[in-house]
DNA sequence: ATACTAATGCAACTTAATTGCAATAAGAAA
DNA sequence: TTTCTTATTGCAATTAAGTTGCATTAGTAT
């Protein structure tokens, strides 16, 4: 189906997620590339991953739309767990919570999916 | 400190949220008083009254901003607890879920404010 | 009523993200 | 290797959320 092209951009992108396990904002991503390709290229490469399910996304506190490696499992099962991502007020650096959060039953509402974010400071920046 | 002045369009805005529990994004308040107040005065009253914290904010999956009822606790003692927002895949309303969620301690980080956003089909939607 | 200044309106601006289209380059087939 | 198909890219223009500066207006304290 989704015809993927080893291209010399894509894999400058699959590069940096390969070598980092750190939630990255499609900005960062632009400005990192912005020598080495358009960033409507940035845009839809990261697209394009994210449909293969070999990154996946959520938009941060500021509203910047982040991505990180692997592929977010869906919740069609009732026991489904999802990880929260973290952001550290003071480095901006983000990163994927390797912990499960299990998603509670509400009375009337079905629950696809979610998001959970965390805010604070990380290692590197703990006083 | 901060002074807020009792005005017509700030009033009409409280009235809003006095009168309903969803949380409303930005764009909506917009666009539901384009007739009675410029858009820049919406988003610096949003502002004041979450400062005031008569409201609270969250960024939706779409990365627009929402406005809700009540000021989120803060999470400055260990035990704290914030609530989630919903928002329906369907309608597109988005409330205040009413449950707590424990904030989890995690070796070398430190935790000091989470969001928690869970998507799927709210009461008026489900088949 | 007057004075002080918070709050507003307006226009211009910033920035994230998207779109259309022509040009380019994977990579399958010949 | 060369040719062909079409996925992918670059570029420029566009959309939309949110912000800023500044002159004007209107709460409210005196």
């Amino acid at each position: 189906m989704s015809t993927t092209r080893k291209t010399k951009t894509s894999k400058l992108i699959l590069d940096t997620f390969d070598h980092s396990n750190k939630a990255i904002s499609v900005v960062d991503l632009v400005s990192i590339f912005k020598n080495k390709m358009n960033k409507t290229t940035v845009y839809r490469i990261l697209q394009r991953l994210e449909e293969s399910r070999i990154l996946h996304s959520f938009v941060d506190k500021d509203g910047l739309k982040r991505y990180a490696k692997g592929g977010q499992q869906s919740s069609s099962s009732k026991n489904s767990t999802i990880h929260p991502h973290f952001l550290c007020d003071e480095c901006g650096v983000s990163s994927c919570l390797p912990i499960k959060i299990p998603t509670p039953s509400i009375p009337n509402y079905t629950i696809n999916s979610s998001e959970h974010l965390y805010i604070g400071q990380c290692g590197d920046c703990q006083r």
